[in-house]
DNA sequence: GCCAATCGTTACGGTACCGTATCAGATAAT
DNA sequence: ATTATCTGATACGGTACCGTAACGATTGGC
């Protein structure tokens, strides 16, 4: 089964949701960094700054920089791979699952105020 | 009736939907520009910048600088009100409802992609 | 007419990101 | 052991955005 939503759906959704974004405290994420953010948090270990620059299709510095930042953020951490020490493997945090947490509610309460609310 | 969504569901399709935005090769706009362009599009006119700006709780700068880079993308026009010449009409243009109408595809294949292809 | 209020824009210094090229460190190949 | 390959990070010049403050233009109040 999937999720069939019309066009007024998605959009009213990404608006909503976006307005929320821009009007709490919260920092604005870019595109990429969400990207990065959400792949860490919703795919399997590990995550190295190559594999995600491949699943971005984005250059390596672009992630070195996001990480940067949401390191900065403590959104998530990075640790030498032991095995393998060239890498770096990217970590989750307990920040950065509360803030993924939060984006989830703010997304769901958009969504059921979709038709509620209009 | 309203949408229900999981944290699941919406998580994936915040996370498909980013990657495939940042996956193409459309600019970036980041949360604020999103939120313009889409109340805008969505909301009936006529949009000023202050009332842009009231509306997503931000500086009147932000929104000026804003709409001068999606004016240069061709997203929005600018154009002064006759009836009071201090207000800037802010109008959607025909390449910006084509991208409006792409991001609505865009999302909704994503959500039909939530679980069939996980 | 004149002054205050409102509009959107610009100026300023500072920060973050961009793409490209290059780098040092670690591993693999010979 | 020496070279080649791979990793992530850094350097560089350029662009865009930030928040705050000031600005010219226009309108309304008196």
């Amino acid at each position: 089964m999937s999720i069939q939503l019309t066009t007024a759906e998605v959009l009213g959704l990404w608006h909503n949701v976006h307005l929320a974004l821009v009007h709490d405290d919260e920092p604005d994420l870019s595109a990429r960094q969400i990207s990065i953010l959400l792949t860490v948090y919703l795919e399997a270990p590990p995550h190295t700054v190559r594999d995600l620059a491949a699943r971005l299709a984005v250059s390596k510095p672009v992630i070195t920089r996001a990480l940067d930042t949401m390191g900065k953020m403590g959104l998530v951490s990075r640790r030498r791979d032991e095995k393998d020490r060239r890498n770096v493997l990217i970590q989750r945090t307990v920040d950065g699952a509360l803030f993924v947490e939060r984006l989830a509610d703010t997304i769901s309460v958009r969504a059921r105020e979709l038709r509620t609310d209009p």
